[in-house]
DNA sequence: GTTGAGCGTT
């Protein structure tokens, strides 16, 4: 008979009840549906006082001595390097929506840098289905149960104010951003998922010490620019086109400092930009194929597979197919690999990017473009692809980059019609029951060991 | 006081 056993995140949390199945077991599925990433569960042995792990086998969890009984579990999650909670206990209570520069730029002190840089960076996210109503505050409310937030905004139409139905939003701490990412939200009523912007590069270009800083806001002076980025290295130039174009260029002396940033978004004076490589004037055109849109900047215009894992097929422990992880064994892995350029949900690293750009692009598309008109840095050495930094010197044509990364993430796109692979799954529409359909969930379709995570389903759809 | 896939005043 079926039981509800209570799991609490971490010892001491308040615990949440899971269903476990007739026979007793508790599906990991079940558990990792609503403790995402999570990979196992142990209990405090009153005897002993130590930990007990539970028995796992085949993606269910047994029950200690046949029984559950009432006392609370843990859910164990991967290890991680430090185990604290998420988020440092650091000065990061900004009440306010937007940002506050000044933590921000303090986290990035050059102290914390040679840690960040050995950790996964966060992105900025997109938060895409957002009620129209919602506004920046329920964002930061909705999200801070996942750890200390960056940045919240909501995009609106200048003119009328009115929500365009998406946001944007950064932690500070990865595994805060793993963790929102794993899941669906339920968000005023309605599910949002939360992805990585599509404006994030996928492959970052060659060695070049110049950046593009994009989203510049007009109240960043060069100095303000260089005294922020001279954190990271000697700045040797700093350029914003007159009059106000939103964007500038920083060089550094040191182009590993340059590349190291590149791709990343950086919060300066309240605003998020995003810093990309320079690319030379032009360099779109001369690589652009069969009519791909021109693009300076090429971004990750592919489309990003909503992080099946937040809800397993119904009822069922089958593992999703051809999803690289194995996620039907609830292991969402803490840190997706370092050199995965932040692409969350898809385990693309930029080896992978590199072999299905070389595929897919034919031959071309690798070819140090940034360097030859920089004219000032070293040749490219062999072998410059490094498929375990972040950074993937030699850059593809955009083409071949959305090419590439379109085929990956066409996973479960559901009714993004747009997609140029089929999902590689059975034609089924009811496939994890995203695509358009809102409100269909919650619920619906019992036996899913997702119900919300904390909030009213059946309210309104709108 | 409407809408519901997308991608941020490059």
């Amino acid at each position: 008979m079926s039981q509800y056993i209570q799991v609490a995140e971490e010892e001491g949390d308040e615990p949440m009840e899971v269903p476990s199945e007739d026979d007793g077991t508790l599906l990991l599925s079940t558990l990792s549906a609503q403790f995402p990433g999570a990979c196992g569960l142990k209990y405090r042995n009153p005897d002993t006082g130590s930990m007990r792990g539970i028995r796992l086998a085949d993606g269910r969890l047994y029950p200690p001595d046949t029984e559950w009984s009432n006392r609370i579990y843990v859910a164990v999650f991967p290890k991680s390097e430090n185990k604290r909670k998420s988020g440092p206990p650091t000065t990061n209570s900004t009440p306010s929506t937007t940002t506050s520069p000044v933590v921000n730029e303090e986290q990035d002190s050059l102290a914390a840098r040679s840690k960040k840089y050995e950790r996964q960076k966060c992105s900025d996210l997109i938060v895409l289905g957002l009620p129209w109503k919602s506004n920046e505050e329920d964002l930061r409310k909705y999200f801070s149960q996942f750890g200390d937030l960056l940045m919240v905004q909501v995009k609106k139409d200048p003119k009328t104010g009115q929500s365009k139905g998406f946001g944007f939003i950064r932690f500070s701490d990865y595994e805060a951003q793993i963790k929102c990412m794993s899941q669906r939200h339920m968000i005023d009523g309605r599910w949002c998922d939360v992805r990585i912007p599509n404006s994030k590069d996928g492959a970052q270009q060659m060695m070049n010490r110049k950046v593009f800083v994009g989203r510049c806001t007009e109240d960043m002076t060069a100095e303000d620019l260089r005294s922020y980025f001279g954190k990271y290295g000697e700045v040797v130039d700093v350029f914003i086109p007159k009059p106000f174009r939103a964007f500038a260029f920083v060089t550094f002396a040191d182009p590993e400092v340059s590349q190291g940033l590149c791709g990343e978004d950086h919060i300066i004076k309240g605003a998020s930009v995003h810093i990309s490589s320079a690319a030379p004037k032009n360099y779109d055109r001369q690589n652009d194929r069969k009519g791909t849109p021109t693009q300076a900047h090429p971004g990750f215009t592919g489309s990003y597979a909503p992080s099946p894992w937040s809800q397993g097929p119904r009822g069922t422990n089958q593992p999703i197919p051809n999803q690289g992880a194995p996620i039907a064994q609830g292991s969402l892995p803490n840190n997706l690999g370092l050199g995965n350029l932040s692409l969350g949900a898809l385990h693309i690293n930029p080896a992978m990017l590199a072999a299905a750009q070389a595929m897919l692009s034919g031959q071309g598309g690798w070819g140090p473009i940034g360097l030859v008109s920089q004219g000032n840095n070293p040749p490219p050495q062999g072998g410059t692809i490094t498929p375990n930094s972040a950074t993937v010197t030699g850059g593809g044509g955009e083409t071949s980059s959305q090419a590439s990364v379109q085929s990956f993430g066409s996973i479960g796109s559901g009714s993004q019609g747009a997609a140029p692979v089929p999902p590689p799954v059975p034609n089924n529409n009811s496939f994890l029951g995203w695509g358009s359909s809102q409100g269909s969930e919650p619920g619906g379709s019992p036996g899913v060991g997702w119900g919300t995570p904390q909030s009213k389903p059946g309210g309104t759809w709108n």
